[in-house]
RNA sequence: GGUCCCGUCGUCUAGUGGCCUAGGAUAUCGGGCUCUCAUCCCGGCGACAGGGGUUCGAAUCCCCUCGGGACCGCCA
């Protein structure tokens, strides 16, 4: 029994509620949501909100929105402010003890002069720190509320965290921690140390490198699932894999095949990944996830939507999705099977004689009892054959004219899935 | 400046002393397929930061240099 509980892991994401959920932080996330559902354990959410000045319920929320959408379930939650009782008892144990002291009225943690300490980091091994870099610092504010340093390596050992797993810049904090678990009499937790995401200009992560908020992503039209897989990717490998979903993560994660160099956040490469998983996700919930794209800002209304069938728009949603990376361009494309006015890529300009071939593709189409990409290949072609006519001939004008656009799935597929109606309706303004 | 971390194609990475004239992915370029294309298939370009060691042998181990980053708050 003992055992067992000294094996259990524990581990806790502690994001500060300044601000939205970056890329970064959303990555620190997952791999301690992964090592924790990895190992059977617990995963712990805590809100670091110590900084009365720069702390929002909104950014709680925002970093709540932006876990619950990566998928990132915890099994406890707290906020820091809401245990100043315990940091208060265990800060008054220092004093009392003689380990810390009181100065212009804040606390101050006394630091060994002499000696050094390492940090066994599992990622980058012994970290030699020598006492004498180290000054007295602060762990309780003039004000009497608490400073991180102290109140996270008391909330770390009162919640019984086997592993701490967080951000590179953390690692020079360590040995100021290590020093107060020892001044608490508390067991060390292991620690790992995350390289960092950086900008495009190798710099830390920051308002000026654009996008970085997980739900700016959402926004943008991303799958979670996509952003998970990246995320993971960025540090974390197996083999030649690039492609995981989230089961085959958990399965596959470990601490050992994580690195320990800096990465870049490149979007060229979340795009290709996106559109990867927007071609093998379930069709009915790509349909609802684009649903908000498509009745956004764009002339579809709510009543179309609900006209045109669940089942064409599936349809219509797997023909289409092949060459889009994101909800967002795949909303752009659906648009041609809603009853709208296209805005044309290209002005049509017909060819000599093209107008009586089009009036006669028409007629053909409009007698069609079934309008299957099959029926109208060969209605198609029986009434381009009668004018002796190619279909390269005119595919680009119906194409152009039927989907505004002059690229795309193949033409018979394209046509079957517009319908009958739409089709018939945006030729006969050619004619 | 001090302390600490990091350094394989532009980018993400495989590689843990011989399997490496360094593999995959992405980006990019070229070709094929097609009515068209951003899909798909095939191919090209492209990296062990530099210098010293150790070793029969080094991308892999050690040292130095250089480069990049982080931290140096009564922020987290």
């Amino acid at each position: 029994m003992h055992l067992r509980r000294m094996r259990m892991v524990k581990v806790r994401f502690a994001p500060s509620p300044t601000g939205y959920l970056h890329v970064g932080g959303a990555r620190t996330a997952l791999f301690n949501w992964l090592y924790a559902r990895h190992h059977c354990g617990t995963f712990v959410l805590r809100i670091e909100d110590t900084d009365k000045e720069r702390s929002t319920q909104a950014s709680i929320e925002q970093i709540v929105a932006a876990m619950s959408w990566l998928g990132l379930d915890w099994d406890e939650y707290h906020c820091q402010t809401e245990r100043s009782d315990l940091h208060l008892q265990a800060a008054q144990g220092l004093i009392d003890r003689g380990l810390a002291y009181e100065h212009d009225g804040a606390w101050w943690f006394r630091v060994p002069v002499d000696g050094e300490m390492v940090v066994r980091d599992l990622l980058r091994g012994d970290v030699t720190f020598k006492h004498e870099q180290l000054k007295d610092f602060v762990i309780r504010r003039s004000d009497g509320s608490f400073v991180y340093n102290f109140v996270v390596v008391v909330d770390d050992a009162d919640m019984g965290i086997t592993h701490v797993i967080r951000g590179d810049d953390h690692l020079i904090n360590t040995p100021r921690q290590i020093l107060l678990y020892e001044a608490l009499g508390r067991p060390l937790p292991l620690f790992a140390h995350l390289p960092m995401i950086l900008g495009t200009d190798r710099a830390r992560l920051s308002k000026r490198h654009g996008v970085t908020s997980v739900l700016e992503y959402r926004r943008r039209g991303f799958l979670p699932e996509t952003m998970v897989n990246f995320l993971a990717r960025l540090g974390w490998s197996h083999g030649d894999q690039e492609i995981f979903t989230r089961e085959e993560l958990i399965g596959l994660f470990d601490l050992d095949s994580v690195g320990s160099s800096a990465a870049i956040f490149d979007e060229a490469k979340l795009k290709w990944l996106n559109q990867c998983h927007l071609k093998t996700a379930d069709p009915d919930r790509i349909l609802a996830l684009v649903k908000p794209f498509v009745l956004d800002g764009r002339e579809v209304t709510e009543q179309m939507w609900r006209d045109a069938g669940e089942e064409r728009l599936v349809l219509g949603l797997s023909l289409l999705r092949d060459r889009c990376a994101t909800l967002a361009d795949l909303a752009e494309v659906m648009t041609i099977l809603f009853p709208v006015r296209l805005a044309h890529e290209k002005e049509i300009r017909l060819a000599e004689g093209e107008r009586e071939l089009i009036t006669a593709v028409v007629d053909t189409l409009a007698g069609l009892a079934l309008f299957t990409p099959d029926a109208v290949e060969s209605a198609l072609r029986e009434a381009l054959a009668k004018y002796g006519a190619k279909l390269k001939d005119v595919a680009k004008n119906i194409r152009m004219a039927t989907t505004g656009r002059g690229v795309g799935p193949g033409l018979f597929d394209l046509l079957s899935v517009v319908g009958r109606d739409l089709v018939i309706a945006r030729l006969k303004s050619l004619i």
